[in-house]
RNA sequence: GUCCCGUUCGUCUAGAGGCCUAGGACACCAGCCUUUCACGUUGGCAGCACGGGUUCGAAUCCCGUACGGGACGCCA
């Protein structure tokens, strides 16, 4: 049998990190053994599922590359086979009719937490048939749990994990409303897919034994099951808002790259020698749940950005163009094409100094800029009298360039600090704050040659000019 | 309260009884490279939670303890 995997959120919010990394175990899993990923949207729960959840998920998956080998499926619109499951269960006395109401059986958990029991329910419809005064009453539809022995599941991730039966308690399947329970749904719908293994946050891992009651019960063949870790937060509690980004989109946003991110969350939880850097081809090719870590992992910020930076160096730098003008214009500046050239000039020597696109967009920023940003602290300091001068025999000697480039700068530029018997680190600070406001950038000649021969020279005339007071 | 799961440097991990004086990566510190910043490079810091077994030999196997996480809903 092909294997089918399936990533299943509920549409309740964003989609976060975490479950970023389930769909990716899951898509990568199926890409091993050569069978399909599928993505179930969850959306039971009318009140709290929206459609800009629903959008969002999809959005985030597509942009890691984890977009669905076939079209999702809307748990919502399987309500009907869900109760028609739960009918048969009931018709085959797998099941049975509960008469309590939500209130009661609130009150009768309470009552067992205070008293220090498990808050299991008694079983009290089990066994008993409806008389007179249930007749018209609502009614749950709950499954019955074996009594006796105990439930093995052979995790691919957790081992052999196993529990008593006795631990079981008759859970609910069918709401007395006629809609079905998440256990329940879930249940059938993994079945109908023809899941054949799930892969989930093992917060569902105790649930995977009362789902066990429901295959069992309908004589289905049990998917094979690999809970894995949670992600958690730099402090080892569940991550969180204020950990930092959670949402994918935020990911995005902060200038992540999608390869980044996935190879980070490959690498978290499991790992293949000493390899870092793993492509995705490469890990469809590794990847084996069965070596994914038992342990929680927790997200470390530090270790993603330097992934992205060796992501962002090994750009195509075209590629990498249109964002960097994307956010360079959302930053307020506007500019045509002469400037977007110089940031095209620019973004191979920027690309390899940035970590996230952000701050490559924010170091491109001085090249389309009218004239170069007022100056930092650093760089003003640089400005001396002194270097003031320098800038403007500087400008004249490199106006009388016959050529303008990298090479021809570089070379001119030594020859000039020779000449004035001054390093060349003293000519190119005060000249790299006169370009770029700035005491940091690519190198001088790469500068001065993105910039233009006109822009330059005019740039390192203004900063001659003495600053207004 | 009951049940389930987990525990190797600060973090992510390699490690499947001798290859381990525990390897790599990030972070951090120091040096080198260098026109700045990065990159790169050299070195450093730092760990098998604890206690018992089993064994000639344990990070690796077993048991307990501690600590962490999760589940126990007519939520998903």
């Amino acid at each position: 049998m092909s294997v089918r995997t399936r990533f299943a959120p509920s549409p309740t919010g964003f989609l976060h990190i975490g479950g970023a990394r389930t769909a990716l175990f899951n898509q990568l899993f199926a890409r091993r053994h050569g069978g399909q990923y599928l993505l179930r949207i969850e959306d039971t729960d009318k009140a709290r599922s929206t459609q800009e959840a629903v959008e969002q998920i999809l959005e985030s998956l597509a942009w890691l590359g984890l977009s669905p080998d076939e079209p999702p499926v809307f748990q919502s619109q399987r309500a009907a086979r869900h109760a028609e499951v739960a009918r048969e269960l009931l018709a085959r006395g797998r099941a049975y009719r509960a008469y309590e109401t939500p209130e009661e059986l609130a009150a009768m958990r309470e009552r067992a937490l205070a008293e220090k029991r498990p808050p299991r329910y008694d079983g009290y419809w089990r066994d008993r048939e409806p008389g007179p005064a249930e007749a018209g009453k609502p009614f749950a539809i709950r499954i019955k749990a074996p009594l006796e022995g105990e439930t093995v599941v052979e995790d691919l991730v957790q081992g052999t994990v196993r529990v008593k039966n006795a631990e079981l308690d008759d859970m609910i399947i069918l709401r007395s409303d006629g809609t079905p329970t998440y256990l329940h749904a879930v249940v059938v719908d993994d079945h109908d897919m023809g899941i054949t293994h799930v892969i989930r946050g093992d917060d569902h891992l105790t649930n995977t034994f009362r789902q066990c009651v429901i295959y069992d019960a309908m004589g289905w063949r049990r998917p094979h099951f690999a809970h894995i870790p949670l992600i958690h937060g730099a402090d080892g509690a569940k991550l969180s808002k204020r950990h930092g980004a959670v949402s994918v989109l935020e990911f995005r946003e902060q200038g992540f790259l999608p390869e980044a991110v996935c190879n980070y969350l490959l690498r978290l939880g499991w790992g293949h020698g000493d390899e870092e850097i793993i492509s995705r081809e490469r890990a469809e090719r590794l990847f084996d749940i069965a070596d994914v870590g038992r342990a929680a992992a927790r997200m470390d910020y530090a270790k993603l950005t330097h992934l992205n930076g060796v992501y962002l160096r090994r750009a195509d730098p075209e590629a990498l163009l249109p964002e960097v003008m994307r956010r360079l214009a959302r930053g307020g500046l506007a500019f045509g094409t002469e400037k977007a050239a110089r940031v095209r000039a620019l973004l191979p020597a920027l690309q390899e100094r940035a970590k996230t696109l952000a701050e490559l967009a924010e170091s491109a920023a001085f090249a389309v800029t009218d004239g170069a940003p007022a100056p930092d602290a650093k760089a003003a300091a640089l400005l001396t009298p002194e270097a003031r001068a320098r800038l403007a025999d500087l400008a004249e000697f490199l106006s009388a360039l016959p050529d303008w480039n990298r090479a021809d700068l570089e070379h001119w530029l030594r020859d000039y600090a020779e000449v004035k018997g001054v390093t060349l680190k003293e000519v190119a600070q005060p000249l790299r704050a006169a370009l770029t406001g700035s005491t940091t950038s690519p190198p001088i000649d790469v500068t001065l040659e993105a910039l233009g021969r006109g822009e330059a020279l005019g740039r390192m005339l203004a900063a001659a000019e003495p600053p207004p007071e």
